[in-house]
RNA sequence: UCCCCAGUAGCUCAGUUGGCAGAGCGAGUGGCUGUUAACCACUAAGUCCGCGGUUCAAGUCCGUGCUGGGGAGCCA
């Protein structure tokens, strides 16, 4: 027989005469002539009550069941005589797959995320994780429906670059060399020996690969990890992240900032829709004010605002900042926050920021001083999407590259593209940790991440 | 990398002016009950993060290291 998910049980229409489900145990309760058995598969959040009756053969053995065992379930589906659930399976065979001893780490109780990060191979069988791993899933189905409805494309950028730099970070570097022979050639390392012939290292962002596809497919979408050696010790940074990063031809920096918030609203809305009993989870136990927050972003026109008009804002506001404002000088955490949650009190898109602070290959604008840049902000968060217009003029760009010191030559068949055929053509990259970080509430992307990569953590 | 905070039972934490190591939960045992992270009683459980120092005496004070957390920078 074959075994039917919790989930498909818990919303069945009428009683079903026979069922086998297979699970862990979550809790037992012991009654007089028979004991009460919470049993979840993972497959939703809601546990499925199992009734042992002591008729059973093995009655004495699934008396001493405890939390965390693996159990297979043979019985009828019924409706409850209690009053907490809908059904409850009647057992006429209860097979115990695994007996779980008493060192189970996972008790019935609520145990600090800290605590949980240190048994990260466990944590998923907690209510809490096992809801956001669960909407992990469904917002990366999402995304992808999300693109595919709009006829994007999606592109296999690669983890391994041999670019020196991708303009996002310090990276990982990669090598089979043998560390206590390194070859050296006057004084250096001698990279001709190396596996692909020079350095190469893990990627930072797809955007430079992808933009050749969007510059052949039309729109497409990465969506992939990314690797950053950035020595970050926050909430909000990990080592090992994915990211989605849209790249569209033909499109210039309204149209990003459009696909942008019409993306951050579609995903949000779907989660509301889609996983309403894991996100009450989150709503109840991590953040009250999540449902708001999220309708906020699935409901309001998103401010659009240009830099300088940020930065008067900032300026004038009577709030006192640790860190002055001024132009020139990137927005801090404080001043973010201070937009989207106290000025305008809903997300903000900051554009054409000022080229100083930002990459070579964003679009210069006429005024020679900013470029086309957006950055979305979102409440709590912070800054969820970068982005901009690409620069596709070929001897601009090859200015901005020399003024932030990159080697032309490197990117040969970056510049290539426009040098053949260059039209205007925009991009972003989005978080995804940062965005489901958004969504349950759950304030450290330790927790949103099955095994996080942090500076000194690399445990699982 | 910088600033701040913390580390005590399996977990969450209390521990006063330096003076015998504590509670709740969990676990074990017994009881009770169509129960709902059940309830009642009893029992077991400790390298007080490591190292060094001050002191008659250190969980407590000082130094240092490690680990974890919060914030900053970098960014997604």
């Amino acid at each position: 027989m074959k075994r039917t998910k919790i989930f498909k049980l818990l919303n069945s229409e009428t009683p079903i005469k026979d069922v086998l489900i297979k699970g862990w145990v979550r809790t037992r309760r012991d009654s007089k002539t028979f004991s009460f058995l919470e049993i979840n598969d993972g497959s939703c959040l809601k546990n499925v009550q199992v009734i042992a009756d002591s008729g059973l053969d093995n009655y004495d053995a699934i008396n001493r069941i405890s939390t965390g065992s693996a159990v297979a379930v043979s019985g009828e589906l019924t409706p409850s005589k209690g009053s907490g659930q809908k059904w409850e399976v009647q057992a006429t065979d209860i097979d115990i797959l695994h007996m779980s001893p008493d060192s189970f780490p996972l008790q019935k109780k609520r145990h600090s995320d800290e605590y949980l990060r240190s048994i990260a191979h466990l944590r998923p069988r907690t209510n809490k994780y096992g809801a956001a791993f669960r909407i992990r899933s469904e917002l990366s189905y999402a995304i992808h429906t999300f693109f595919r409805d709009r006829d994007f494309r999606y592109i296999h950028t690669p983890i391994i670059t041999g670019s020196d730099c991708e303009g996002a970070g310090e990276m990982f570097r990669l090598t089979t060399f043998d560390f206590k022979n390194i070859p050296e050639i006057d004084g250096k390392t001698d990279f001709n020996q190396d596996f692909f012939g020079k350095e190469a290292n893990l990627t930072v962002s797809g955007q430079l690969s992808a933009e050749m596809f969007a510059l052949s497919l039309g729109d497409v979408y990465t969506f992939g990890p990314t690797f950053r050696a950035e020595n970050s010790n926050t909430s909000r940074h990990a080592a090992e992240f994915w990211m989605i990063e849209p790249e569209m031809a033909f499109c210039d920096l309204e149209g990003n900032m459009d696909l942008g918030e019409e993306m951050v609203k579609y995903l949000a809305t779907f989660i509301l829709d889609e996983c309403k009993d894991d996100l009450d989870l989150f709503a109840r136990f991590v953040d009250k004010q999540l449902m708001n927050t999220l309708e906020n972003i699935a409901e309001s026109t998103y401010v659009r605002l240009p830099y300088t008009e940020a930065v008067d804002i900032l300026t004038h506001s009577k709030f006192k900042f640790e860190y002055d404002v001024s132009y020139g000088k990137d927005l801090q955490s404080e001043h973010e926050r201070y937009l989207t949650e106290k000025h305008f009190k809903k997300p903000v898109i900051l554009y054409n920021y000022p080229k100083t602070i930002k990459p070579f290959y964003m679009r210069l604008n006429d005024d020679n001083k900013t470029v086309a840049a957006m950055d979305v902000l979102v409440p709590r968060i912070g800054e969820i999407i970068g982005g901009s217009q690409r620069e596709e003029r070929l001897d601009i760009l090859e200015h901005r590259m020399d003024e932030t010191g990159l080697n032309k030559e490197n990117y040969w068949w970056y510049l290539d593209s426009r040098r053949y055929g260059s039209v205007e053509h925009s991009g972003f990259g989005l978080g995804f940790e940062r965005l489901i970080m958004l969504v349950t509430g759950i304030s450290n992307i330790r927790d949103v991440i099955p095994f996080p990569r942090t500076p000194k953590n690399i445990d699982f």
